[in-house]
DNA sequence: TCCTCGATGGCAGAGTAATC
DNA sequence: GATTACTCTGCCATCGAGGA
């Protein structure tokens, strides 16, 4: 038996291989690829050849593949279902039947905000693809953006805001909210009420170092009791405590839902929080790639957002 | 003996590398 | 870029083995 090399192996013999597997006959498997059977019977030489085995023999019940062609079967027929599936993705997407699985990024706040409609919508329209959301750092975005470890990212990420393609999704704005036992004069927080407080800090959040900074520059400081990496703890340290947390809207509501809270306006002016998609140039033209990113901006996220622009917004490469 | 079906020889066309 | 020689692949016609 001789070792293949792969440099020299035709890959239509595979197709030979596979339809002489599954016909057992030259005749039928040379019709099934589109040739004549003297041209399956020279390409079943050629293979015979290659592989340094004889791989059919002509039996009475049909040519009747050698144990080294069943060993062989398995993989060249899985392999050829790859590729089949391989250049039909790539061709096109049809979510009713794809299997794709698509790997995001997303801070735990995008998580909060756009999985549970976007699954909501996936069961019904693409009930086999797959989403897996990824828990890298936020500097590793732009590498595994830039190597096809993911397909999109989707959030506040300033570190991307150039070269890639992105679409914005939503605007919104960073308001505070008070723990149950935090008491203060009136409906609206003051800035003396605010700089007084005990402050919770998600660290995943960079508009909280946003906010110390421009505090800083006015001559102000807050007192910072605790900064924690997620969101997720928020509602239950709220709900015992005297912290004030600084965060968007969405999230201050999504909380107020859970636990019932209070929330309002900050004292001073903060810019907008503005959620986009980021995609690398290498994905801008996959059917698929780009279906999500469709899917994902005609999602209807949160009652307090604002969205941008139309149902299907226009993308912008930005360098 | 006939029929079926894989194997083989000869030929043509297409692709590729080498040469000018 | 054009020409030439070589290689590869597929097709037609035919052969030959094996079964009914």
């Amino acid at each position: 038996m001789a070792i293949v090399d792969a440099h020299k192996l035709d890959l239509n013999l595979l197709l030979v291989f596979e339809a002489l597997y599954l016909e057992r006959n030259v005749t039928r498997a040379g019709q099934r690829v589109g040739l004549s059977q003297p041209s399956m019977s020279n390409a079943l030489v050629r293979l015979r050849a290659q592989c340094g085995d004889a791989l059919f023999v002509r039996t009475p019940s049909g040519m009747e593949p050698t144990p080294y062609a069943t060993a062989l079967s398995g993989n060249v027929l899985r392999a050829l279902d790859l590729m089949r599936a391989t250049f039909e993705q790539s061709a096109a997407f049809d979510p009713a039947t794809a299997r794709r699985t698509f790997t995001l990024l997303m801070s735990d706040f995008s998580q909060f905000l756009v999985l549970p409609p976007l699954m909501a919508r996936l069961k019904q329209v693409a009930p086999r693809v797959r989403l897996d959301v990824s828990a890298m750092d936020r500097d590793q975005y732009r590498a595994a953006l830039e190597s096809g470890e993911a397909d999109l990212a989707v959030g506040h990420l300033q570190e991307l805001q150039s070269g890639f393609y992105q679409t914005g999704l939503f605007v919104d704005q960073h308001v505070c909210v008070m723990g149950r036992d935090f008491r203060m004069a009136g409906d609206a927080i003051t800035m003396d009420e605010y700089l007084a407080a005990n402050h919770l800090v998600v660290t995943n959040n960079k508009t909280d170092l946003q906010i110390d900074r421009d505090l800083a520059r006015q001559g102000h400081r807050r007192r910072v009791a605790l900064s924690v990496p997620r969101y997720l703890v928020l509602p239950p340290l709220l709900a015992q405590t005297d912290f004030i947390v600084t965060v968007t809207e969405a999230i201050a509501q999504a909380i107020d839902d859970a636990i019932g809270v209070r929330w309002c306006p900050l004292p001073f002016p903060t810019p907008l929080t503005r959620i986009r998609q980021f995609w690398h140039a290498r994905y801008h033209h996959d059917p698929g790639n780009s279906w999500l990113r469709q899917q994902i901006a005609e999602l209807q996220i949160g009652a307090t957002l604002r969205k941008i622009g139309s149902p299907c917004p226009r993308s912008e490469p930005v360098s």
